[in-house]
DNA sequence: AGGAATTCCTGTAAGC
DNA sequence: TGCTTACAGGAATTCC
């Protein structure tokens, strides 16, 4: 499930092929994908001819400013994938939404679950939708200790669920937001109003050093393999994996075995040792 | 309003 | 062997 390192993983990737050029075609094959519009074709009209400016990121989601003050918006949601490839290459299947640059390689989401989705917005359309909402992004934009206590201290709410709240933070999912509160000592079903200060700024302290660990190893692939690098390569930060995964093998700090729970219909992982509960 | 449950979707794996 | 079932979960939606 790609999160914010693998998005920026894949930003890093694909920025040099995409600024500066313009998009000579583009299309969406499945209408899912398109689902922020009334009609999918909204997508490619928008899209065609205009040239890339900037490509960047706000927690998970891809923003990608291009001419007419208009937002090329990409989520990899569950199972995406983004490649980069030549315009005769055999389309893989669930491709879900290409578009050919004007020079240079193609842009290409592959989504089996179809989860992820592409969308172009002018910036009405973006105030006005839920990536308006979102929270400071979690590796560009972390707040601090005091501010993340002053937000949690009102909230009844599981640490791990809050983590995972793209409104509260942007950019963890479930398997950094588990790496996290293993590294911080934090059990995940503690009440987010619960946590001292002290325990809030242990969190924030390791919530960067995570993420960069997981960028600079290309992120995580799993072994389904649904998140892949632009070129096709598999991120390699898996099996530096501290919790997530893990369960029933030795915690790599103490030795016990990791358990598995379910919180909020997903699983998290934690050491029953390193990170006391409630 | 916060918090929890539900929904979307398909490849994979387990179970009979 | 072949079918059915459970499971994975990010974000939007709905309900309480």
């Amino acid at each position: 499930m790609p999160e914010l390192p693998e998005v920026e993983t894949v930003r890093r990737a694909i920025r040099s092929e995409l600024e500066g050029r313009r998009v000579a075609s583009a299309r969406i094959c499945h209408p899912r994908t398109a689902r922020r519009h009334a009609r999918h074709t909204d997508v490619e009209d928008r899209l065609v001819g205009r040239r890339v400016n900037r490509v960047g990121r706000l927690g998970k989601f891809l923003l990608i400013g291009v001419d007419g003050d208009l937002t090329w918006v990409m989520h990899l949601g569950m199972s995406g994938r983004i490649s980069l490839c030549e315009p005769g290459d055999p389309m893989e299947i669930h491709t879900r939404f290409w578009a050919e640059m004007e020079p240079g390689p193609s842009l290409r989401m592959i989504d089996p679950r179809t989860f992820g989705f592409v969308a172009v917005f002018t910036p009405e359309e973006l105030d006005g939708s839920t990536l308006a909402r979102l929270g400071a992004d979690a590796w560009e934009d972390l707040p601090s200790a005091g501010w993340l206590f002053e937000a949690m201290r009102s909230r009844t709410t599981p640490i791990k669920s809050l983590l995972l709240d793209q409104r509260f933070l942007a950019g963890l999912g479930n398997i950094y937001s588990d790496e996290v509160l293993h590294r911080a000592g934090i059990h995940p079903t503690r009440r987010s109003g619960g946590l001292s200060l002290e325990e809030v700024g242990r969190i924030r302290s390791e919530v960067r050093p995570v993420l960069a660990e997981g960028i600079s190893r290309g992120g995580v692939s799993l072994d389904d393999l649904a998140y892949l690098l632009p070129d096709g390569r598999a991120g390699g930060f898996l099996e530096y994996l501290a919790v997530y995964g893990r369960e029933g093998l030795a915690c790599r700090s103490c030795q016990s075995p990791i358990r598995r729970m379910v919180i909020n219909a997903r699983s998290s992982f934690f050491c029953p040792e390193c990170q006391a509960g409630p």
